[in-house]
DNA sequence: CAAGTGCCTTTATC
DNA sequence: AGATAAAGGCACT
């Protein structure tokens, strides 16, 4: 690995791909812009990636893992085909076409959404981005320096306050228990791929600080479950707006009268958007969460 | 400009 | 079961 020059190279996108969708979209923190380049950490790596037209230029990752990451075997207008099952969805579509879901780590993952509970995302970069300066390894790529995400011994190993000092908050104690956990166990979040949804998301249940969105975010963006629903407050906002119609109106009371939602609530529409929208659910939230916070930040 | 609200929720407690 | 409060701290209004 010493003075290793790094690879650039290009690929031609024969499907659907947009980029600035695919990383500002809220499923992955810890991508930066530099000039017209997009610089990322994964692994033990960093590696810059840019898009002109239908071109992905990318340099020091090998082309097969850009492909795996960006997941270009995903047949996006075949997905699409599935999810357009209403007008709301189409108008989605139209907008955010390209927004890919990404392959990411399971770990780093995993922490990560633990971090985003109750957050905003510009705050979760800022938690994520001390974490991995305070824990995480230097990798400069152009003179720029980036980090990676720290592994579960060093979080593990991390006193309480200096986790503290990541602006954590109450979230310290999960992310501490759950690092110890996997450590001590040596478990293998990996395994979890294999799994059916319903024991994979039963076993991140087990993780202190993960809770049903939590898992439904870990299967859908780092465990190969498509058919992952996360529902949040935007999800909720979308349900209300858009499909109130396929729920009871008590229901739909209950849901616009609560603040939060209950484990029953979170199950029904979970359960909801799984089955309308088939096993491609998981880019079904993504088109949506996305569309709905666009929708409402340009109405006020 | 202060104070209130909201944030890709989970957990503890009643 | 089902409701409710508490838990950082920052940005936005």
């Amino acid at each position: 690995m010493v003075n290793e020059r790094p690879i650039m190279a290009q690929l031609h996108l024969s499907l659907p791909f947009d980029l600035d969708f695919t990383l500002c979209c809220g499923q992955t923190f810890r991508w930066e812009k530099q000039d017209d380049w997009w610089y990322g950490t994964v692994g033990e790596n960093v590696f810059k990636v840019r898009q002109n037209g239908d071109k992905l230029e990318f340099e020091n990752a090998s082309e097969a893992f850009v492909r795996r990451y960006f997941r270009f075997s995903d047949d996006l207008p075949e997905i699409f085909s599935q999810i357009n099952k209403d007008k709301h969805m189409v108008k989605a579509i139209e907008q955010f076409k390209g927004l890919r879901i990404l392959r990411q780590d399971p770990w780093e993952c995993l922490i990560s959404y633990i971090c985003a509970t109750y957050k905003n995302i510009a705050a979760i970069k800022r938690m994520l981005l001390h974490l991995s300066r305070k824990f995480g390894k230097e990798v400069v790529l152009d003179g720029y320096s980036f980090f990676t995400f720290p592994t579960p011994m060093k979080l593990a190993k991390a006193t309480l306050e200096n986790l503290r000092e990541c602006e954590l908050g109450y979230r310290v104690k999960y992310v501490s228990q759950t690092s110890k956990r996997i450590l001590r166990n040596d478990y293998d979040l990996e395994h979890l791929k294999k799994a059916t949804y319903d024991h994979a998301k039963e076993e991140l249940l087990r993780f202190p600080g993960v809770g049903p969105k939590v898992a439904d975010c870990v299967l859908l963006f780092s465990l190969e479950k498509l058919d992952a629903f996360p529902v949040d407050v935007w999800i909720r906002r979308a349900v209300l707006r858009h499909y109130s119609g396929s729920f009871p109106s008590e229901f739909v009371n209950t849901i616009s009268r609560h603040k939060s939602l209950s484990e029953a609530t979170y199950r029904r529409l979970n359960l909801f958007g799984r089955q309308y929208f088939g096993k491609y659910a998981g880019y079904a939230q993504e088109y949506l969460y996305h569309y709905e916070r666009t929708q409402t930040r340009s109405r006020s």
